[in-house]
DNA sequence: CTGTTGGGAATACTATAGGATTCATGTCAA
DNA sequence: TTGACATGAATCCTATAGTATTCCCAACAG
Protein backbone atom coordinates (compact mmCIF):
# COMPACT_ATOMS: atom_id res chain seq x y z
CA UNK A 1 0.00 0.00 0.00
CA UNK A 2 2.46 2.81 1.08
CA UNK A 3 0.18 5.29 0.39
CA UNK A 4 2.91 8.34 1.09
CA UNK A 5 0.11 10.51 3.06
CA UNK A 6 1.63 14.20 2.82
CA UNK A 7 3.32 13.69 6.13
CA UNK A 8 2.38 16.20 8.94
CA UNK A 9 4.53 17.92 11.28
CA UNK A 10 3.42 15.85 14.27
CA UNK A 11 4.62 12.36 14.72
CA UNK A 12 1.92 9.02 13.60
CA UNK A 13 2.39 8.25 17.52
CA UNK A 14 1.16 11.07 18.33
CA UNK A 15 -1.98 11.52 16.40
CA UNK A 16 -2.64 7.93 16.81
CA UNK A 17 -2.53 8.72 20.62
CA UNK A 18 -5.37 10.91 20.25
CA UNK A 19 -7.61 8.83 17.62
CA UNK A 20 -7.17 6.31 20.34
CA UNK A 21 -8.18 8.17 22.76
CA UNK A 22 -11.47 9.37 21.61
CA UNK A 23 -12.14 6.51 20.52
CA UNK A 24 -12.17 4.65 23.94
CA UNK A 25 -13.96 7.51 25.30
CA UNK A 26 -16.60 7.62 23.14
CA UNK A 27 -18.45 3.72 24.05
CA UNK A 28 -17.66 2.51 20.47
CA UNK A 29 -15.38 -0.03 22.79
CA UNK A 30 -16.90 -2.30 25.32
CA UNK A 31 -15.14 -2.81 28.46
CA UNK A 32 -12.51 -5.75 28.20
CA UNK A 33 -13.03 -5.93 24.64
CA UNK A 34 -9.55 -7.30 23.13
CA UNK A 35 -7.21 -4.64 21.01
CA UNK A 36 -6.49 -6.05 17.73
CA UNK A 37 -3.60 -4.40 16.49
CA UNK A 38 -3.36 -5.82 13.20
CA UNK A 39 -7.21 -4.78 12.62
CA UNK A 40 -6.57 -1.31 13.39
CA UNK A 41 -3.72 -1.12 11.72
CA UNK A 42 -5.51 -1.63 8.66
CA UNK A 43 -8.88 0.17 9.76
CA UNK A 44 -6.86 3.58 10.34
CA UNK A 45 -4.32 2.78 7.34
CA UNK A 46 -1.27 2.84 9.47
CA UNK A 47 1.55 0.37 10.35
CA UNK A 48 1.27 -1.34 13.66
CA UNK A 49 4.54 0.18 15.06
CA UNK A 50 3.13 3.63 16.31
CA UNK A 51 -0.15 2.34 17.13
CA UNK A 52 1.89 0.16 19.52
CA UNK A 53 3.97 2.75 20.78
CA UNK A 54 0.35 4.87 21.07
CA UNK A 55 -0.94 1.79 23.49
CA UNK A 56 2.06 1.97 25.27
CA UNK A 57 1.41 5.02 26.70
CA UNK A 58 -1.73 4.81 26.94
CA UNK A 59 -1.47 2.19 29.55
CA UNK A 60 -0.71 4.15 32.15
CA UNK A 61 -4.00 6.15 32.21
CA UNK A 62 -5.84 3.00 32.71
CA UNK A 63 -7.98 3.37 29.47
CA UNK A 64 -6.54 -0.44 28.57
CA UNK A 65 -4.19 -3.13 30.14
CA UNK A 66 -1.66 -4.57 29.00
CA UNK A 67 -0.82 -8.43 29.33
CA UNK A 68 2.44 -9.88 29.21
CA UNK A 69 2.50 -12.14 25.62
CA UNK A 70 -1.02 -11.47 25.03
CA UNK A 71 -1.97 -8.17 23.87
CA UNK A 72 -3.98 -4.99 24.76
CA UNK A 73 -7.24 -4.92 26.42
CA UNK A 74 -10.03 -2.57 27.13
CA UNK A 75 -10.00 -1.54 30.77
CA UNK A 76 -12.86 -3.33 32.52
CA UNK A 77 -15.33 -1.10 33.71
CA UNK A 78 -14.97 -0.23 37.62
CA UNK A 79 -16.51 -2.28 40.35
CA UNK A 80 -18.92 -0.76 43.07
CA UNK A 81 -16.18 -1.27 45.43
CA UNK A 82 -13.29 0.20 43.23
CA UNK A 83 -15.86 3.26 42.39
CA UNK A 84 -15.68 4.25 45.93
CA UNK A 85 -12.47 4.09 45.94
CA UNK A 86 -12.22 6.24 43.22
CA UNK A 87 -14.20 8.59 45.04
CA UNK A 88 -12.25 8.61 48.10
CA UNK A 89 -8.84 9.37 45.96
CA UNK A 90 -10.74 12.43 45.47
CA UNK A 91 -11.83 13.03 48.48
CA UNK A 92 -8.00 13.20 49.17
CA UNK A 93 -6.85 15.19 46.05
CA UNK A 94 -9.54 17.71 45.37
CA UNK A 95 -9.98 19.71 48.06
CA UNK A 96 -6.35 20.20 48.23
CA UNK A 97 -6.53 21.32 45.20
CA UNK A 98 -9.70 23.62 45.29
CA UNK A 99 -7.59 25.62 49.10
CA UNK A 100 -4.40 25.94 46.72
CA UNK A 101 -6.32 27.32 44.33
CA UNK A 102 -8.43 29.58 46.14
CA UNK A 103 -5.10 31.21 47.02
CA UNK A 104 -3.68 32.02 43.88
CA UNK A 105 -7.13 33.12 41.61
CA UNK A 106 -6.23 35.44 38.49
CA UNK A 107 -9.48 37.13 36.55
CA UNK A 108 -8.34 34.64 33.47
CA UNK A 109 -8.75 31.66 35.54
CA UNK A 110 -11.78 33.11 37.58
CA UNK A 111 -13.53 33.99 34.15
CA UNK A 112 -12.72 30.59 32.56
CA UNK A 113 -14.57 28.87 35.82
CA UNK A 114 -17.59 30.42 35.31
CA UNK A 115 -18.15 29.63 32.09
CA UNK A 116 -17.51 26.08 32.42
CA UNK A 117 -19.76 26.51 35.47
CA UNK A 118 -22.34 28.17 32.69
CA UNK A 119 -21.90 25.28 29.89
CA UNK A 120 -22.44 22.76 32.33
CA UNK A 121 -25.89 24.36 34.38
CA UNK A 122 -26.58 24.48 29.96
CA UNK A 123 -25.41 21.24 29.43
CA UNK A 124 -27.83 20.01 32.38
CA UNK A 125 -31.28 21.36 31.51
CA UNK A 126 -30.58 21.22 27.82
CA UNK A 127 -32.43 18.55 25.85
CA UNK A 128 -30.68 18.45 23.18
CA UNK A 129 -28.69 15.30 23.75
CA UNK A 130 -25.65 16.50 21.80
CA UNK A 131 -24.81 19.04 24.17
CA UNK A 132 -25.61 16.63 26.95
CA UNK A 133 -23.59 13.92 25.69
CA UNK A 134 -20.72 16.92 26.51
CA UNK A 135 -21.69 16.81 29.89
CA UNK A 136 -18.74 14.97 31.32
CA UNK A 137 -16.20 16.59 29.27
CA UNK A 138 -17.77 19.89 31.00
CA UNK A 139 -17.41 18.43 34.02
CA UNK A 140 -13.63 17.29 34.00
CA UNK A 141 -12.91 21.01 32.83
CA UNK A 142 -14.15 22.45 35.79
CA UNK A 143 -12.03 20.22 38.03
CA UNK A 144 -8.68 20.08 35.69
CA UNK A 145 -8.86 24.43 35.42
CA UNK A 146 -8.63 23.91 39.37
CA UNK A 147 -6.22 21.74 39.29
CA UNK A 148 -4.35 23.81 37.15
CA UNK A 149 -4.58 26.89 38.76
CA UNK A 150 -2.98 25.06 42.28
CA UNK A 151 0.38 25.50 40.81
CA UNK A 152 1.88 22.52 41.52
CA UNK A 153 2.59 20.13 39.26
CA UNK A 154 2.81 17.27 41.16
CA UNK A 155 -0.50 17.08 42.63
CA UNK A 156 -2.17 17.97 39.04
CA UNK A 157 -0.35 14.78 37.71
CA UNK A 158 -1.48 13.05 40.88
CA UNK A 159 -4.96 14.02 40.09
CA UNK A 160 -4.93 13.86 36.21
CA UNK A 161 -3.84 9.87 36.95
CA UNK A 162 -6.98 9.33 37.74
CA UNK A 163 -8.86 11.19 34.89
CA UNK A 164 -9.25 8.63 32.86
CA UNK A 165 -10.75 6.40 35.01
CA UNK A 166 -12.95 9.63 35.92
CA UNK A 167 -14.69 9.95 32.18
CA UNK A 168 -15.41 5.71 32.83
CA UNK A 169 -18.38 6.55 34.06
CA UNK A 170 -20.23 8.32 31.39
CA UNK A 171 -20.63 4.24 31.04
CA UNK A 172 -22.77 4.06 34.45
CA UNK A 173 -24.55 7.64 33.49
CA UNK A 174 -25.64 7.16 29.97
CA UNK A 175 -28.48 9.20 29.48
CA UNK A 176 -30.07 7.39 32.25
CA UNK A 177 -29.58 10.14 34.78
CA UNK A 178 -30.91 12.90 34.03
CA UNK A 179 -33.11 13.70 36.88
CA UNK A 180 -31.93 16.26 37.89
CA UNK A 181 -28.64 15.37 39.52
CA UNK A 182 -26.77 17.30 36.66
CA UNK A 183 -28.32 20.15 37.72
CA UNK A 184 -27.33 19.78 41.36
CA UNK A 185 -23.68 19.09 40.32
CA UNK A 186 -23.84 22.43 38.46
CA UNK A 187 -25.42 24.24 41.68
CA UNK A 188 -22.06 22.32 43.72
CA UNK A 189 -19.50 23.71 41.09
CA UNK A 190 -21.30 27.46 41.52
CA UNK A 191 -20.90 27.34 45.34
CA UNK A 192 -17.09 26.46 45.03
CA UNK A 193 -16.94 28.97 42.23
CA UNK A 194 -18.00 31.50 44.77
CA UNK A 195 -15.44 30.66 47.32
CA UNK A 196 -13.10 30.86 44.95
CA UNK A 197 -13.98 34.79 44.19
CA UNK A 198 -13.84 35.35 47.60
CA UNK A 199 -10.78 34.01 48.12
CA UNK A 200 -11.66 31.92 50.95
CA UNK A 201 -9.10 29.00 50.80
CA UNK A 202 -11.19 27.01 53.97
CA UNK A 203 -14.33 27.34 52.81
CA UNK A 204 -13.66 26.25 48.75
CA UNK A 205 -12.07 23.34 50.35
CA UNK A 206 -15.17 22.45 52.32
CA UNK A 207 -17.53 22.87 49.68
CA UNK A 208 -15.30 20.51 47.08
CA UNK A 209 -15.62 18.55 49.99
CA UNK A 210 -19.08 18.10 49.88
CA UNK A 211 -19.35 18.33 45.93
CA UNK A 212 -17.24 15.43 45.51
CA UNK A 213 -19.03 13.52 48.86
CA UNK A 214 -22.66 14.51 46.99
CA UNK A 215 -21.26 13.13 43.67
CA UNK A 216 -20.11 9.86 45.43
CA UNK A 217 -23.67 9.48 46.21
CA UNK A 218 -25.14 10.25 43.47
CA UNK A 219 -23.18 7.46 41.33
CA UNK A 220 -24.01 4.73 43.33
CA UNK A 221 -27.55 5.62 42.98
CA UNK A 222 -26.97 5.51 39.39
CA UNK A 223 -25.06 2.04 39.44
CA UNK A 224 -28.21 1.02 41.53
CA UNK A 225 -30.46 1.97 38.89
CA UNK A 226 -28.46 0.63 36.33
CA UNK A 227 -27.81 -3.01 38.25
CA UNK A 228 -31.84 -3.12 38.30
CA UNK A 229 -32.52 -2.15 34.84
CA UNK A 230 -30.04 -5.03 33.82
CA UNK A 231 -29.90 -5.86 30.06
CA UNK A 232 -27.82 -8.89 29.56
CA UNK A 233 -27.91 -7.77 25.75
CA UNK A 234 -25.04 -6.38 24.95
CA UNK A 235 -23.90 -3.47 22.56
CA UNK B 1 23.68 -10.32 13.04
CA UNK B 2 20.79 -10.70 15.13
CA UNK B 3 22.21 -13.41 17.67
CA UNK B 4 18.67 -14.87 18.48
CA UNK B 5 19.59 -15.11 21.93
CA UNK B 6 17.86 -17.56 24.05
CA UNK B 7 14.28 -16.87 23.86
CA UNK B 8 13.44 -15.36 26.97
CA UNK B 9 9.48 -15.88 28.41
CA UNK B 10 9.16 -12.31 29.02
CA UNK B 11 9.12 -9.61 26.14
CA UNK B 12 11.93 -7.55 25.07
CA UNK B 13 10.52 -4.33 25.61
CA UNK B 14 9.53 -5.35 29.84
CA UNK B 15 13.45 -6.24 29.91
CA UNK B 16 14.29 -2.56 28.10
CA UNK B 17 12.27 -1.13 30.70
CA UNK B 18 13.86 -2.61 33.67
CA UNK B 19 17.29 -2.14 32.21
CA UNK B 20 16.63 1.57 31.41
CA UNK B 21 15.03 2.54 34.68
CA UNK B 22 18.16 0.75 36.40
CA UNK B 23 20.80 2.88 34.33
CA UNK B 24 18.53 6.29 34.97
CA UNK B 25 18.63 5.62 38.84
CA UNK B 26 22.45 4.65 39.67
CA UNK B 27 24.29 8.13 37.80
CA UNK B 28 25.45 6.89 34.72
CA UNK B 29 23.54 9.14 32.71
CA UNK B 30 23.79 13.39 33.60
CA UNK B 31 20.65 15.22 33.73
CA UNK B 32 19.37 16.37 30.69
CA UNK B 33 21.94 14.52 28.67
CA UNK B 34 19.91 13.12 25.08
CA UNK B 35 19.09 9.54 24.85
CA UNK B 36 20.16 8.45 21.60
CA UNK B 37 18.42 5.62 20.31
CA UNK B 38 20.66 4.28 17.53
CA UNK B 39 23.24 4.08 20.02
CA UNK B 40 21.09 2.23 22.67
CA UNK B 41 20.81 -0.46 20.30
CA UNK B 42 23.95 -0.85 19.13
CA UNK B 43 25.15 -0.93 22.76
CA UNK B 44 22.24 -3.39 24.11
CA UNK B 45 22.23 -5.11 20.82
CA UNK B 46 18.43 -4.82 20.53
CA UNK B 47 16.63 -2.88 18.51
CA UNK B 48 15.08 0.42 18.33
CA UNK B 49 11.53 -0.78 18.41
CA UNK B 50 11.65 -2.33 21.89
CA UNK B 51 13.59 0.32 23.21
CA UNK B 52 11.11 2.97 22.01
CA UNK B 53 8.08 1.27 24.08
CA UNK B 54 10.17 0.95 26.85
CA UNK B 55 10.93 4.50 26.47
CA UNK B 56 6.81 5.68 26.12
CA UNK B 57 6.63 4.03 29.30
CA UNK B 58 9.47 5.22 31.00
CA UNK B 59 7.93 8.79 29.93
CA UNK B 60 5.09 9.01 32.50
CA UNK B 61 7.71 8.07 35.46
CA UNK B 62 9.29 11.19 34.98
CA UNK B 63 12.47 9.85 33.90
CA UNK B 64 12.56 10.83 30.86
CA UNK B 65 11.05 13.49 28.76
CA UNK B 66 10.35 13.94 25.26
CA UNK B 67 10.24 16.71 22.79
CA UNK B 68 7.98 15.99 19.62
CA UNK B 69 10.60 15.23 16.76
CA UNK B 70 13.88 15.66 19.02
CA UNK B 71 13.65 12.53 20.83
CA UNK B 72 14.12 11.81 24.53
CA UNK B 73 16.47 13.24 27.03
CA UNK B 74 16.84 12.61 30.38
CA UNK B 75 14.78 14.86 32.90
CA UNK B 76 16.41 17.71 34.29
CA UNK B 77 17.12 17.84 38.17
CA UNK B 78 14.66 19.33 40.39
CA UNK B 79 14.79 23.00 41.37
CA UNK B 80 14.31 24.06 44.82
CA UNK B 81 10.76 25.22 43.34
CA UNK B 82 9.87 22.21 42.21
CA UNK B 83 11.41 20.23 45.43
CA UNK B 84 8.91 22.09 47.45
CA UNK B 85 6.46 21.34 45.34
CA UNK B 86 6.98 17.67 45.71
CA UNK B 87 6.87 17.87 49.09
CA UNK B 88 3.83 19.77 49.35
CA UNK B 89 2.08 16.92 47.09
CA UNK B 90 3.31 14.51 49.17
CA UNK B 91 2.55 16.22 52.20
CA UNK B 92 -1.25 15.62 51.54
CA UNK B 93 -1.05 11.78 50.48
CA UNK B 94 1.25 10.37 52.62
CA UNK B 95 -1.07 11.48 55.93
CA UNK B 96 -4.18 10.24 54.09
CA UNK B 97 -2.58 7.19 53.34
CA UNK B 98 -0.78 6.63 56.86
CA UNK B 99 -4.88 7.06 58.09
CA UNK B 100 -6.12 4.34 56.18
CA UNK B 101 -3.30 1.97 56.45
CA UNK B 102 -3.72 2.60 60.18
CA UNK B 103 -7.36 1.28 59.94
CA UNK B 104 -6.41 -1.96 57.90
CA UNK B 105 -3.20 -3.27 59.88
CA UNK B 106 -2.68 -6.69 59.82
CA UNK B 107 0.27 -8.40 61.53
CA UNK B 108 2.06 -9.00 58.23
CA UNK B 109 2.53 -5.74 57.46
CA UNK B 110 3.23 -3.99 61.02
CA UNK B 111 6.27 -7.07 60.92
CA UNK B 112 7.17 -5.44 57.42
CA UNK B 113 7.42 -2.20 58.24
CA UNK B 114 9.09 -2.71 61.76
CA UNK B 115 11.52 -4.81 59.61
CA UNK B 116 11.80 -1.52 57.02
CA UNK B 117 12.39 0.89 59.97
CA UNK B 118 15.24 -1.31 61.67
CA UNK B 119 17.17 -1.86 57.89
CA UNK B 120 17.00 2.11 57.85
CA UNK B 121 18.46 2.45 61.23
CA UNK B 122 20.97 0.16 60.57
CA UNK B 123 21.90 1.16 56.93
CA UNK B 124 21.78 5.31 58.78
CA UNK B 125 24.80 4.50 61.00
CA UNK B 126 26.39 1.51 58.69
CA UNK B 127 29.91 2.76 57.58
CA UNK B 128 29.32 0.75 54.40
CA UNK B 129 28.76 2.64 51.63
CA UNK B 130 27.75 -0.43 50.12
CA UNK B 131 24.79 -0.21 52.58
CA UNK B 132 24.34 2.98 52.36
CA UNK B 133 23.86 3.47 49.07
CA UNK B 134 20.77 1.26 49.43
CA UNK B 135 19.35 4.04 51.83
CA UNK B 136 16.93 5.75 49.78
CA UNK B 137 15.58 2.23 48.16
CA UNK B 138 15.16 1.48 52.21
CA UNK B 139 13.35 4.65 52.60
CA UNK B 140 11.29 3.82 49.36
CA UNK B 141 10.03 0.51 50.95
CA UNK B 142 8.59 2.21 53.96
CA UNK B 143 6.34 4.65 52.24
CA UNK B 144 5.55 2.03 49.90
CA UNK B 145 4.63 -0.24 52.19
CA UNK B 146 1.94 1.95 54.01
CA UNK B 147 0.68 3.41 50.48
CA UNK B 148 -0.25 -0.37 49.56
CA UNK B 149 -1.86 -1.47 52.83
CA UNK B 150 -4.11 2.09 52.70
CA UNK B 151 -5.94 -0.05 50.52
CA UNK B 152 -6.94 2.31 47.60
CA UNK B 153 -5.33 1.93 43.92
CA UNK B 154 -6.28 5.37 42.99
CA UNK B 155 -4.62 6.77 45.82
CA UNK B 156 -1.93 4.22 45.77
CA UNK B 157 -1.24 4.91 42.02
CA UNK B 158 -1.46 8.93 42.42
CA UNK B 159 1.24 8.75 45.19
CA UNK B 160 3.29 6.27 42.48
CA UNK B 161 2.65 8.99 40.22
CA UNK B 162 4.90 11.30 41.91
CA UNK B 163 8.28 9.40 41.55
CA UNK B 164 9.48 11.81 44.43
CA UNK B 165 11.44 8.51 46.01
CA UNK B 166 13.04 8.15 42.45
CA UNK B 167 14.00 11.60 41.97
CA UNK B 168 15.36 12.05 45.35
CA UNK B 169 17.68 8.97 44.96
CA UNK B 170 18.71 10.61 41.86
CA UNK B 171 19.67 13.91 43.42
CA UNK B 172 21.45 12.29 46.22
CA UNK B 173 23.09 9.55 44.26
CA UNK B 174 26.43 11.39 43.05
CA UNK B 175 27.45 12.75 46.50
CA UNK B 176 26.44 10.82 48.96
CA UNK B 177 25.95 13.36 51.45
CA UNK B 178 26.16 11.33 54.52
CA UNK B 179 25.08 13.69 57.72
CA UNK B 180 23.06 12.85 60.73
CA UNK B 181 20.06 13.30 59.07
CA UNK B 182 19.10 9.61 58.13
CA UNK B 183 18.94 9.06 61.52
CA UNK B 184 16.53 11.28 62.31
CA UNK B 185 14.50 9.87 59.47
CA UNK B 186 14.76 6.57 60.49
CA UNK B 187 13.79 7.97 64.10
CA UNK B 188 10.53 9.06 62.51
CA UNK B 189 9.06 6.40 60.53
CA UNK B 190 9.65 4.69 64.02
CA UNK B 191 6.90 6.85 65.44
CA UNK B 192 4.93 6.40 62.63
CA UNK B 193 4.81 2.73 62.98
CA UNK B 194 3.79 3.36 66.73
CA UNK B 195 0.95 4.93 65.69
CA UNK B 196 -0.01 2.36 63.33
CA UNK B 197 0.87 -0.61 66.13
CA UNK B 198 -1.69 1.38 68.51
CA UNK B 199 -3.95 1.66 65.50
CA UNK B 200 -4.15 5.55 66.35
CA UNK B 201 -5.36 6.52 62.61
CA UNK B 202 -4.85 10.37 63.62
CA UNK B 203 -1.46 9.94 65.12
CA UNK B 204 -0.28 8.32 62.58
CA UNK B 205 -1.43 10.84 59.91
CA UNK B 206 -0.32 13.71 62.06
CA UNK B 207 3.22 11.44 62.74
CA UNK B 208 3.65 11.24 59.09
CA UNK B 209 2.06 14.61 58.12
CA UNK B 210 5.41 15.49 60.55
CA UNK B 211 8.03 13.25 59.05
CA UNK B 212 7.16 14.89 55.75
CA UNK B 213 7.78 18.32 56.35
CA UNK B 214 11.06 17.58 58.41
CA UNK B 215 12.48 15.77 55.22
CA UNK B 216 11.62 18.53 53.14
CA UNK B 217 13.21 21.23 55.57
CA UNK B 218 16.35 18.92 55.21
CA UNK B 219 16.62 18.27 51.77
CA UNK B 220 16.33 21.66 51.09
CA UNK B 221 19.49 21.90 53.36
CA UNK B 222 20.99 19.54 51.69
CA UNK B 223 20.52 21.12 48.48
CA UNK B 224 22.43 24.30 49.58
CA UNK B 225 25.38 22.71 50.38
CA UNK B 226 25.44 21.12 46.82
CA UNK B 227 24.71 24.34 45.38
CA UNK B 228 27.61 26.07 47.51
CA UNK B 229 30.10 22.58 46.17
CA UNK B 230 29.27 23.24 42.67
CA UNK B 231 29.32 26.79 43.06
CA UNK B 232 32.84 27.11 42.34
CA UNK B 233 32.74 24.69 38.85
CA UNK B 234 30.10 26.85 37.45
CA UNK B 235 29.98 29.74 35.92
C1' DC C 1 32.60 40.92 13.56
C1' DT C 2 27.68 39.48 13.31
C1' DG C 3 23.89 37.35 11.38
C1' DT C 4 22.11 34.42 7.74
C1' DT C 5 21.97 30.61 4.63
C1' DG C 6 22.98 26.43 2.47
C1' DG C 7 24.57 21.56 2.50
C1' DG C 8 25.77 17.32 4.64
C1' DA C 9 25.64 14.14 8.46
C1' DA C 10 23.21 12.31 12.25
C1' DT C 11 18.94 10.93 14.16
C1' DA C 12 14.09 10.20 14.84
C1' DC C 13 10.19 8.16 12.73
C1' DT C 14 7.45 4.78 9.88
C1' DA C 15 6.62 0.64 7.15
C1' DT C 16 7.13 -4.12 6.08
C1' DA C 17 8.51 -8.88 6.84
C1' DG C 18 9.41 -12.86 9.52
C1' DG C 19 9.86 -15.63 13.87
C1' DA C 20 7.66 -16.93 18.37
C1' DT C 21 3.78 -17.58 21.21
C1' DT C 22 -1.01 -18.22 22.26
C1' DC C 23 -5.76 -19.50 21.29
C1' DA C 24 -9.15 -22.34 18.85
C1' DT C 25 -10.79 -26.35 16.47
C1' DG C 26 -11.05 -31.11 15.60
C1' DT C 27 -9.63 -35.89 16.45
C1' DC C 28 -8.70 -39.85 19.24
C1' DA C 29 -8.74 -42.57 23.41
C1' DA C 30 -10.90 -43.76 27.86
C1' DT D 1 -19.82 -38.10 26.80
C1' DT D 2 -15.55 -36.30 28.54
C1' DG D 3 -10.85 -35.29 28.58
C1' DA D 4 -6.34 -34.79 26.49
C1' DC D 5 -3.50 -33.93 22.66
C1' DA D 6 -2.09 -32.34 18.19
C1' DT D 7 -2.52 -29.33 14.35
C1' DG D 8 -3.55 -24.96 12.22
C1' DA D 9 -4.71 -20.08 12.24
C1' DA D 10 -4.46 -15.75 14.28
C1' DT D 11 -1.82 -12.50 16.73
C1' DC D 12 1.82 -10.49 19.26
C1' DC D 13 6.59 -9.37 19.23
C1' DT D 14 11.17 -8.22 17.14
C1' DA D 15 14.34 -6.92 13.47
C1' DT D 16 15.73 -4.48 9.39
C1' DA D 17 15.41 -1.05 5.86
C1' DG D 18 14.02 3.25 4.01
C1' DT D 19 12.14 8.04 4.48
C1' DA D 20 11.63 12.58 6.63
C1' DT D 21 13.22 15.87 9.80
C1' DT D 22 16.51 18.19 12.59
C1' DC D 23 21.05 19.62 13.98
C1' DC D 24 25.74 21.10 13.12
C1' DC D 25 28.99 23.83 10.76
C1' DA D 26 31.12 26.20 7.33
C1' DA D 27 30.78 29.77 3.91
C1' DC D 28 29.14 34.20 2.65
C1' DA D 29 26.78 38.76 2.71
C1' DG D 30 26.17 42.86 5.33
Amino acid sequence: MASPRKSGRQPLADRMYEVLLGQFTDGRWSAGEPVNIGALSRELDVSQTPLREALARLEHTGLVRREALKGYRVAPLLTEFELIKLMDARLVLEPALAYEAARRTTPEFLSEVIESVDDLARAATSPDTEVFSAYWTIDERFHLLIAAQADNPFLEKAYRSLGGQVQRFRFFAKLGSARGAPGLAAEEHRAVYEALVAGEADEAASRMRRHIENAKQRVLEDRKSVEAAELPAGR
